[in-house]
DNA sequence: ACAAAAATGTTAGAAAATCTTACGTACTAT
DNA sequence: ATAGTACGTAAGATTTTCTAACATTTTTGT
């Protein structure tokens, strides 16, 4: 796994990289806007992606937006690009599907020709 | 600062992800191979880059080597690369000389050149 | 304007993680 | 044999984090 998404950082240090209060981070796991994991412990550890996303959510709130709402952001966030995703996937399976039967008719065309003969 | 080289880690986190011992790790700091920050309350925050420095060393110890001796190999590694570098600084550096005086020894050639007019 | 909800501070006590120091041990090299 | 290397382990202190609760401030909806 990349290094932007391992969790290894406690929290306070988190607090440091972003500028929130710790009581800040908490609470605003409990409004499901990061995922920390817990060590065997019970303490947090938090990747550099969730750095990245608890300094985006500081600016959000400095906008007047509410937990809730920036929550609700990424997931129309996230549906938009899980079907951006699979339009993408479908797409390339066409492709695929055209190079294939592409393939066939050339094939076919070349075989049927009589101006080829057999090498 | 890239994501590799920020000091964030604690040492318990380092020592599940090298598999090293607590004790090794801070002992590989007394014989200067990895110098972690600390925080103000004086707990060792480790980057990425340590973890992978400790991960190879984990290996030349197997293979029966002594930290001075992968110390004092690293600091032949890195005047290697100290000369390589400074090389390379030069080369550039004459590169930029050469493009400079081409540039003046071409226009004054044409400045002098009777075959080309004023424009 | 007022009540409810949201966002955050603060405090208390417990638990987890880390720190330093020191002593013990096994192995190696001289 | 002695000394150095590379650890393990233990003790006690300190730092960090945890949960839970209550307080305060700010924002929102009616």
């Amino acid at each position: 796994m990349s290094y932007r998404k391992k969790k290894v950082i406690p929290i306070g240090t988190v607090a440091e990289l972003t500028g929130l209060s710790v009581r800040q981070i908490r609470y605003y796991e409990e409004r499901k806007l990061v995922t920390p994991e817990r060590t065997k412990g019970g303490t947090r550890k938090y990747s550099f992606e969730d750095v990245d996303i608890l300094a985006e959510i500081a600016n959000k709130m400095e906008d007047g937006m509410q937990t809730y709402e920036i929550r609700k952001m990424w997931e129309k966030e996230k549906e938009r690009e899980a079907l951006a995703q699979e339009k993408a996937r479908k797409e390339m399976l066409q492709g695929q599907l055209n190079a294939h039967f592409n393939f066939h008719r050339l094939t076919d065309s070349r075989l049927s020709d009589p101006r080829l003969g057999d090498r």
